[in-house]
DNA sequence: CGCTGCTGCTAACTTTCGTTCTATTGGTTC
DNA sequence: GAACCAATAGAACGAAAGTTAGCAGCAGCG
């Protein structure tokens, strides 16, 4: 079976060049091309395609709020960004909303054919460049959880148990201590984070926010 | 300038293939090879190359490990897994050491090169199948920012203030509404998510734990 | 040896939080 | 129009949280 391929692309070059090539390869069978948002938001429910190939500048809607709208319809279509954007901004959104590969369009058409190809059998295919900002931010969101050097042992332990959201009493019950010295734990661990109550300190310590 | 390389590879065949190929092209240049952790360890500060291909599963440290120690002394070398494993486990693990591209031993030789240049402009080449799993995760994590259905517009208004750990001064003062409103409105919260307080809501909203 | 930091404890006090009750307004739905 | 809900508000009260001050044992360090 040939993998079906539905393109949003308001570039009539890039729209029609794409379908051509794609025509030529007997993997593919291109169902239909659009150039707004808007048309494509009404027949991809009805076409049914394996894949969409989507910009995201178009004239009306964009390629992205097309994505957020037409996703719960098609669950088994994928999305497959298609642009020249490479925001953080522009990328997050694209994710977000639903698309699993993103090609800038400097993407070769070969390579376009693989990455259709591995969009299909469940993979990601993204430029470097795209891959790199998902690096980034899981980076930053993982490096989050490590106990602050900051804090002593006790501290940390005990701003362990703070963020459950456990009552003084029951944390000075787990630790078997005294409510009085947790108070007086807790209080440093402000002190040291220079924040003024549990909230902030649990934002500052694990980067919520 | 060609790019320096090292490669890190048990396997005779691959290390000696993949420094072979490598050679042949002007724009690579194969510094030295390693088939252990340890021997890499010591000389890669020394050879300080712009890319290291790291396998994971060596005999002794594994790769990933050796990343981990040997990243901070070379700020400037970007590092490339290329290994058999897709497990998330292993990919996030090295990713967070240090990795920034990660492509599989299916992937061809040509690939490689490509890959190779990407990743020493700045980008994170990746197998799709590895990048589709990073997408997975960011994906669940910014789900956890949503606004919850079950709180009403004001209420996930005042539950993003509260998050910042304000007083229910400062959050009256915000909106403009009394703290009496405040209470009331946090009371709701607290009910509908069967939490006792604000920490716990917290949790329970933006599924921290 | 004296200093410092971590840990543990007490007591008294202020502030903030969370609960409960009651009540009004405006918009929606049956 | 009745019934309902979201948003607003105030009062009153007890329960937690957070502040301040002081004390003490112990480990590590210069």
């Amino acid at each position: 079976m040939s993998i079906s391929i539905v393109i949003v692309e308001d570039l009539d070059e890039v729209r029609n060049g794409l379908k051509s090539f794609l025509s030529l390869n007997e993997d593919f069978n291109v169902l239909d091309t659009f150039s707004t948002a808007e048309e494509a938001l009404n027949d991809i429910p009805v076409l049914r395609p394996d894949i969409v190939i989507m910009d995201i500048s178009l004239p009306g809607m964009n390629g992205i709020e097309c994505i957020r709208q037409v996703k719960s319809k098609v669950s088994a279509t994928q999305f497959m960004m298609f642009t020249v954007y490479e925001t953080d901004e522009k990328v997050f959104e694209a994710l977000k909303a639903g698309a699993s590969g993103y090609l800038l369009k400097n993407t070769g058409l070969l390579q376009m054919i693989e990455a259709l190809k591995e969009l299909h059998t469940g993979g990601s295919p993204m430029s470097a460049n795209i891959a790199r900002k998902l690096v980034t931010v899981f980076r930053d969101k993982e490096k989050e959880t490590a106990p602050l050097e900051v804090l002593s042992k006790r501290e940390n332990e005990i701003l362990q148990l703070l963020s459950k959201g456990l009552l003084y009493k029951e944390i000075s019950d787990q630790l078997s201590i005294s409510t009085g010295t947790v108070r007086q734990h807790i209080h440093r661990i402000y002190e040291k984070l220079h924040v003024q109550n549990r909230t902030e300190a649990l934002n500052k310590a694990f980067g919520k926010n």
